[in-house]
RNA sequence: GGCGACAUAGCCAAGUGGUAAGGCAGAGGUCUGCAAAACCUUUAUUCCCCAGUUCAAAUCUGGGUGUCGCCU
């Protein structure tokens, strides 16, 4: 698996690693894997695409719901299609529920999303107020109720409807965290100076917008897609929804863009810095050092990697 | 040169005699079916500088410095 926050270079790499390894890219990333959404998700393009395999890019209409549970279904699938294929398969990606879903003993299987019940909880939150909300909870599993804070109510009512449809308890992460006996994984982690990852996604940003990310934008939109939709909320659209409403002039729209991208990124690292047995690769020193032994920065990342996947 | 206003964290600021709100940015964190989501924690031993009044000053007084506006 090669892991990292957005724009720090997943793709790059992780296909010079596929190269290296006769192996085919799995992608966990939650916003690459829709169509049509090419420019904002900053998908690997054409000529990436044909170089290695892609798996879990470009597959999903944005317009169709998605989930944590499909994504592992799906993923886990293509990662089996490789392995028969005698290949290796490559993970790259950010969403880090996505990772833990390929990487942990996750059963997401419980009890099943309803979207009623949800909208039912979301006007009793309204009305009532979170903590009304927690307080029901908390009576039916007062450790749920401790560990999930009141104003996050997307969790509370998440956990109410695991009691809903039958459980006793809400399971807790931490006592189930069992790492997957499907395959064994190599986590690879790839990081740069902060300073220069912002400077980086600041970059990116202005490219994107450059490549036409409001005109893509509007073509969802002509496809029936609204700001409600999941794959909308993704940075980079919901933000254009806002100006193209009217409620901020472009500029803005661009400065909204690139903090909402930072913040993320931030949150990220946060989430990756808890694998334990995670790999740092750090490519601002890489960088730095500039080419060695007759290998440019990257090639030589990408040998590490490979040598790391290697070690029994 | 004259008159006036203002000076509080990286930025925007509230506070007009009782021991420095809040927001943004930054930093750290949580995470089992929307996750590019949602949520939490944290950031000024001090208010431009000096002197004074007072039990007590970011707040009042005097002087200095700086910024802005208007007039000449």
């Amino acid at each position: 698996m090669v892991a990292g926050p957005t724009a720090v270079g997943k793709t790059e790499y992780a296909i010079g690693l596929a190269q290296l390894l006769d192996g085919e890219i799995v992608s966990a990333d939650s916003m690459q894997l829709y169509k049509y959404m090419d420019i904002g998700s900053a998908k690997p393009t054409r000529q990436e695409q044909e170089a290695v395999p892609h798996h879990l890019v470009d597959e999903i209409d944005p317009r169709e719901p998605f989930s944590a549970y499909e994504y592992q279904k799906r993923a886990k699938e293509a990662i089996r299609d490789i392995f028969k294929r005698k290949r290796v398969p490559v993970i790259s990606g950010g969403t880090g529920l996505y990772i833990n879903s390929l990487i942990y003993e996750m059963d997401f299987s419980a009890p099943p999303a309803s979207e009623d019940f949800r909208k039912k909880m979301e006007k009793l939150a309204l009305e009532r107020g979170h903590e009304a909300l927690h307080q029901l909870l908390k009576e039916k599993d007062p450790l749920a109720a401790e560990r999930i804070h009141p104003n996050n109510v997307k969790k509370v009512i998440r956990a109410l409807e695991i009691l809903e449809g039958g459980s006793d308890c809400v399971r807790e992460f931490r006592q189930s965290f069992v790492m997957t006996k499907d395959y064994e994984v190599r986590i690879a982690g790839l990081t740069r100076d902060r300073e220069e990852l912002y400077d980086r996604i600041n970059r990116r940003v202005d490219s994107l917008m450059r490549a036409g990310l409001v005109d893509e934008v509007k073509k969802l939109c002509a496809m029936g897609l609204t700001e409600q939709a999941i794959s909308m909320r993704g940075i980079g659209y919901k933000e254009i929804f806002g100006y193209l409403a009217g409620e901020y002039d472009l500029e803005e729209a661009v400065r909204l863009v690139k903090r909402n991208t930072r913040h993320y990124a931030k949150r990220q690292m946060t989430w990756l810095r808890r694998y334990e047995p995670i790999r740092w690769f750090d490519l601002s020193v890489y960088e730095r050092e500039g080419s060695r032994e007759g290998l440019s920065p990257k090639e030589r990342v990408c040998r590490d990697i490979a040598a790391f996947y290697r070690e029994g």
